[in-house]
Parts: structure tokens; C-alpha cells; sequence
DNA sequence: CTCCTACTCCTGC
DNA sequence: GCAGGAGTAGGAG
């Protein structure tokens, strides 16, 4: 269940002297319009929202360095296999070393499965870092791939989801449905 | 340094 | 049940 993720620093990126490659596109998944972006090295970015001028503003913010292509084409073939191949892509990410470490730990969530941000803190052996780690899973810029929605309050309650809540349950829904087929 | 946060716990309605 | 306060660690500027 390892899927391949190479990583930037923050540093490394404001050094950065080449721009960036990235080539982005929209498309329809099961939770709604989306932008998905990806390099040379994998999916860099994958965001809901019905507002494209909002997801090109959010995707341009987070790779403020990049050289944007647009290839819907392309784009299209990447959503395809995530949503319905089920294919595992590889990613590309930008982050601090908490925030990685935060990002595999929800990566090692087995399908359909829902945790807690306290359980995520312990998994990295920073028991008490549970708001640093709720804010590092909110700066997640890979919506669906890295699981940021299968983490909830220790409460029960479904808590925050950076593309809204209702997705979020939605998303639990959808996979919780899967695994019932899946085991039919 | 200051301010913010997709948390959690505790208290007092 | 809900509201407010404190503790808390990390990130951004």
C-alpha cells in the first residue's frame, strides 16, 4: 500500500531557479468539479469546487513558481484512473518534514477506514501536537489521495474538511459503499 | 516575535 | 446538548 511520493521542502522550492512544469486541467469526479495537476514526478495538486476561477487561484498560490500547461486531455486519463481504475498514481508534494510525516500517516489509513486527529498524533509519537496536526492535514493540497477525509474528532463529529463538510461525508459514504460491494 | 489553526478537555449552564 | 476558555505544537510572515 505504498504509494511513491517525492517531496520538496518549502526552502527548496524559493530556490528553485528553472520554473516549474505543471501541467492542469478540470473534470468531473464522483465528488464534484475539480482541478488535478501534475509534473514530471506525479499529482501535485487535486482540489473540489464548482469555481474553476477558484481552483486555478488556489492551485496558482500553492505552486506560485510554476509554468502552467493546460491539457484537459490528460487530465481526464489521470481522473479516470483514480476514480474509477482505482490506480495508484504517483504524487508530488511540497511540505515541511511534520507535515510529510503527517501525510504518509494518512496514506497508511487502510480504505474506508475513519481515525482520529489524536490517533494521528500518536502515530507520529507527537501525542500532543493534535492541532499541528489537524492544521498540517488542512494544508493538504491532494484532495482524495492523501485521505485527509477519513480523519475525524475524537467526539465523533465529522469536523473540518477544506473542501466542505458535506463532501467530506460524502466521500465516506461512497467509499463505505465500495467496500461492501468489495466484499460481496 | 505574533497570530492563526480541519483539536481536545474542562466547566457551567 | 452548547458556549467559552485554556493548553498546546507547528507554520507563516
Amino acid at each position: 500500500m505504498k504509494k511513491s511520493f517525492d517531496i520538496i521542502t518549502p526552502q527548496e522550492y524559493k530556490k528553485l531557479e528553472k520554473r516549474l512544469e505543471i501541467v492542469y486541467g478540470y473534470g468531473f469526479t464522483p465528488f464534484g468539479r475539480s482541478i488535478l495537476a501534475f509534473t514530471k514526478q506525479g499529482v501535485c495538486f487535486l482540489a473540489f469546487e464548482e469555481d474553476e476561477e477558484k481552483l486555478l487561484y488556489e492551485l496558482e498560490k500553492t505552486w506560485q513558481k510554476a509554468y502552467l500547461v493546460r491539457d484537459d486531455e490528460k487530465v481526464h486519463e489521470y481522473l479516470k484512473n483514480i476514480f474509477l481504475h482505482k490506480t495508484k498514481v504517483n504524487m508530488f508534494v511540497k511540505g515541511t518534514n511534520f507535515q510529510i510525516n503527517v501525510w504518509r500517516a494518512l496514506l497508511s489509513i487502510p480504505d474506508a477506514a475513519v481515525t482520529t486527529y489524536q490517533d494521528i498524533a500518536n502515530s507520529i509519537n507527537k501525542p500532543k501536537a493534535v492541532r499541528a496536526v489537524a492544521s498540517a492535514i488542512g494544508s493538504n493540497n491532494i484532495a482524495y489521495l492523501i485521505p485527509c477525509h477519513r480523519v475525524i474528532a475524537k467526539s465523533g463529529a465529522m469536523s473540518g474538511y477544506r473542501w466542505g463538510i458535506d463532501r467530506k461525508k460524502i466521500i465516506l459514504a461512497y467509499e463505505a459503499l465500495n467496500e461492501i460491494d468489495e466484499n460481496e
